[in-house]
DNA sequence: TTGTAAGCGTTATCAC
DNA sequence: GTGATAACGCTTACAA
């Protein structure tokens, strides 16, 4: 029992073999679920791991697999509940796994973005990596994970790849109902405050919007139409825009939540009755959304979810059953204060 | 020129080693910038290295080196701004060094938590991990990580350990001022919704409320405090609570912006005018905080650089060099449009 | 079912 | 200054 000079290092795999009376490569099959493996012996050496408190180095694994336990998330999405919800649920799927998350935000618009994810993809050679919207919308950088040989999985608002790589919401289809619900509930002039260009959301946000307006015949003028980018800001900008307009709209649809609070924000600096005056719907359910006065009706998309499917894609599979993740996702209307029929 | 059956798999220091003709010590020196090398060879090597493409395998060298380049962040914080950028501040340390960040996000109030967080840190033995309140109150992790061996710096509302594991902001003070701007507006009867009990930072913001009181000689009867729990929830109860006493406040601070959000909620519901009836003060300055109406007056702590200076903190002084970091970070009060003197 | 030997890509030791 | 050689802790051949 009393071994000489016990080092106080952790155990290693040499130690449970010494202590459980088996080589290496036992332990080893132990450790990695062998089937071939004697009930006795394996019961014995997990004793010993057990009372060792032998914890595998997966610095080691990783070396000797050629392929290590890290799974990324590239990403350079601007709200931060989003990009939290997104860990969340890829931690989920990792866990009872071997793997671990590591962080990479990106500077979207930086010239060298491509080649910083790059370098990190070379440096790290993570398993695979999760990419978020909107820089997931890139098909050069679905390209460079291919020729680094990284896996990778794409989350966005459409079909942006094969469904190996991919999950997504369906944007447009969410907008469309948000629209007809505005219709149903008796609005006929509704502005839209679009997301930026580039931005495959956005084009599919307004694409759901155009949709429903032509399917009930509502014609749509250009000057109905806002840009923004997603911040509070041009939600600002774009408001102030939209309720010049005369006659005013009644409805304004905003590509994401940030904005919305914007339009909300000049609704209220003119006097105006949210929603009586004017209805507003948002899109991404963010936290603020319920907390601004009306509390907001806006889409909620199913972030955790979809990244959860996103990671157990990329990890699945190993143990070679077939990974069966879904890839499209819906959305859900989420109806709060801020939408109702018009006054008069 | 024509090297037979190149093969397609990542470069390794061997093949540097046979094209640049020295031994791989050497170019392991030149990849750890040893000072003791000839120029010429560490032009050669780097020459090849730059030709080859090759990068260095950090499993291999964490093997090696038995340390990896790994740092943890430990979370429980719901808000989920403050945690990115602490993220970002850590990145922003550990750019141009080798670390990588890995996430761990735990669940306060588990009774298994310490157990999870012991485990990941058996299990991943990261070079560091920097712990974000409020689980980096819980002195039990601290010993944790020290028993297990495991570098930690703790960030928090105020001292919590010694200058080498913490880095601070000191919550008590900034809420001392922004009583204090209340006070000297005018306003007398003022209300606070505290944080939950057993939180080091809701117990210093109180602190410093009651500290700005005392100093101007106002009493505090025990009913001007609501208890809240960082929600924006309990803000709501916690608004009618304070809203229902007679004589009413004329201002309210709130021990974070979700809170303050609640409170400003109440206060439109009763048809009170934010800040004429009623003055309303915040902290942590959400982007929430700038986005509802009206604008609120909070403090803001410097969330990345004190996460920066923590990161720093554990990787710095590698070197040789001593790390000196500061431990206080100061932070400032943001004067928006909740607050102003009373109406009468 | 289990063990032996070799190797994964790097760094440390200690000669030269 | 530089280079053999032996680690580091694990896994994959291939034997037994």
């Amino acid at each position: 029992m009393t071994e000489p000079m016990k080092k106080s290092r952790q155990p290693t795999i040499n130690d449970v073999a010494r202590d459980a009376g088996v080589s290496k490569k036992t332990v080893s099959r132990v450790i990695n679920r062998s089937p071939l493996l004697n009930e006795e012996t394996r019961q014995k050496v997990l004793e010993v791991i057990a009372g060792l408190g032998y914890v595998p180095n997966p610095q080691a694994r990783a070396l000797a697999l050629r392929r290590n336990f890290l799974i990324g998330l590239v990403h350079d999405n601007p709200n931060a509940q989003t990009v939290l919800n997104v860990q969340r649920g890829i931690l989920e799927a990792l866990r009872e796994t071997d793997f671990e998350l590591i962080v990479r935000p990106v500077d979207r618009g930086s010239p060298t973005m491509l080649d910083d994810v790059g370098a990190f993809l070379e440096r790290q050679r993570p398993f695979g990596v999760v990419l978020l919207p909107p820089i997931s919308e890139n098909d050069a950088l679905a390209k460079l994970c291919t020729s680094i040989g990284c896996r990778y999985v794409r989350m966005g608002s459409a079909r942006l790849d094969d469904d190996a790589h991919m999950v997504a919401s369906n944007d447009r289809e969410a907008v469309k109902e948000a629209v007809t619900f505005l219709l149903s509930m008796g609005h006929k002039r509704i502005g839209l405050v679009q997301g930026p260009h580039g931005f495959r959301s956005a084009a599919e946000r307004r694409a759901g919007f155009e949709e429903a307006l032509k399917d009930a015949d509502i014609p749509l003028p250009r000057s109905l139409i806002a840009d923004g980018n997603y911040t509070f800001q041009s939600g600002l900008l774009a408001g102030e825009r939209l309720l010049d307009l005369l006659p005013r709209p009644t409805a304004i649809l905003c590509s994401n939540d940030e904005m919305a609070a914007g339009v909300l924000h000049i609704a209220r600096q003119r006097g105006l009755d949210v929603p009586g005056d004017l209805s507003i719907v948002g899109f991404d359910d963010t936290p603020t959304a319920a907390h601004i006065w009306p509390p907001l009706t806006t889409v909620r998309w199913p972030v955790a979810s979809m990244a959860r499917s996103a990671a157990l894609k990329l990890v699945g599979g190993l143990d070679g059953e077939a990974v069966e993740e879904p890839s499209m996702f819906l959305s859900t209307l989420i109806r709060r204060a801020s939408a109702a029929p018009p006054k008069a």
